[in-house]
DNA sequence: TAGATTGTTAATCGATTAACAATC
DNA sequence: TAGATTGTTAATCGATTAACAATC
């Protein structure tokens, strides 16, 4: 039997996820700059992969363009945003209103992306009623409750370390399907709970022990960095 | 000829240099717990890596354990320190004063591990003379003459993405060696700069992407999540 | 010594790149 | 049609895992 029309695709890269957002931005600006068409080469130079690999994370989730042609902006677009979900709602809440969750909270972009800001938990009794980014901020002890009132999709855990786990229990406990954690603790979630750690200590100290380690060796000191070559022959 | 002594490892996976601050952090937990003496399996299970894997990126630096017995917590803690160059000073300047810099600059922990920030720039008149995590903060047109007067290894951009360019330009022609950018616009920077791109944008769209597709499918939510099974036999 | 655990090589796995047939 | 560029497969490359000999 042929899988039914909409089963979601399996066995694709983490990367080529974390790409996606990446070619959308790209598109965005080709968007707003009146641009109607683009080729892989050039999508993939503005968003600094290989055009190759451009058409292979494409090609994980269907065939959007047309051959010797390109890819028609508005309608990879808005391929993009359909696998993204940005024409999804996200329910968010924050928990942590330090210089972090205050980060995430004010940044208008997300909420013309679909994301939701519901709820924002603090301990701290002098943030408690002040609003952030237009959402009020509960006391911690209310998020429990409040989850089970308004159950959001995504948590964001920006607290110190010692209470991470804690939070990421509740979170889970109350059904939040992904959970964006800064705290510099190994967080333990159920396996259907999707987890991503940004850590701003780890980051920084392997920048710093890369960048100085001396002058360009191997791979270590060239990921990332410059434009790719167009190392494809493509014909 | 054999290489000379202090000849810098080649080839080392950049992703086994990120894993090492996490490997330093569980070090430094057990130091604190006064525990002198550990496995590999331990302090993988710890780092939520295989036994296997720290072992391998491990030994891209050297040998540090004895056969039979594992790994002195203290002397491993500081091997690491050495490739980490904890050690050392790294001299830091942090241009972008909002939720972004001030996380960088009032995270304490930073300054313990060798980091100093010597300025911060903004272009914010009512920041400008005020002090963040105790450092003074200056416009952001003195950022120039600063680093001619100061020269400092990394740099952090936490600005608008319109400027991101340019300040990382000033800061790569001032000689910064690495730079830490959160402004979500790819940065070109000469091939000698390492370069480490914190996105809070992508990464939540890719969060929600995939916590919002449905159950547990494939690999695409597997990843980093939970503690890794003893896949190894070892035996 | 016997038991344990590392260091290190080889096998596996996965992701990226190259190539080119399909086709617009 | 001829030229261009995608979609897609195959080849390459790199990173992770397994295995086990070395040895404490």
């Amino acid at each position: 039997m042929a899988p039914p029309y909409n089963e979601l695709p399996r066995g694709i890269p983490l990367a080529a996820i974390k790409r996606l957002p990446v070619y959308h931005a790209c598109l965005m600006n080709l968007s707003r700059r009146g641009v109607d068409r683009v080729s892989s080469s050039v999508l993939a130079e503005m968003a600094g992969v290989t055009a190759s690999q451009l058409r292979q994370d494409l090609n994980y989730f269907g065939s959007f363009g047309q051959q010797g042609y390109g890819y028609k902006v508005p309608l990879l677009l808005k391929e993009i945003e359909k696998i993204l979900g940005i024409d999804n709602e996200f329910h968010v809440v924050v928990v942590g209103v330090g210089n972090l969750g205050r980060a995430i909270l004010e940044y208008q972009n997300f909420r013309r992306k679909g994301f939701i800001f519901d709820g924002a938990f603090d301990v701290d009794e002098r943030l408690v009623g002040t609003e952030v980014g237009g959402v009020l901020v509960r006391h911690v002890c209310e998020l429990a409750p409040f989850l089970s009132v308004h159950p959001a999709d995504i948590g964001v855990i920006a607290t110190p370390e010692e209470v991470a786990q804690d939070i990421a229990d509740i979170m889970v406990d109350a059904g939040v399907k992904g959970i964006l954690n800064f705290a510099s603790m190994r967080l333990l979630v159920p396996e259907n709970v999707v987890l991503e750690d940004i850590n701003l200590s780890t980051a920084l100290m392997s920048l710093a022990c890369r960048a100085c380690r001396g002058p360009s060796r191997g791979r270590v000191v060239t990921l990332h960095e410059g434009e790719p070559e167009q190392r494809e022959k493509d014909r």
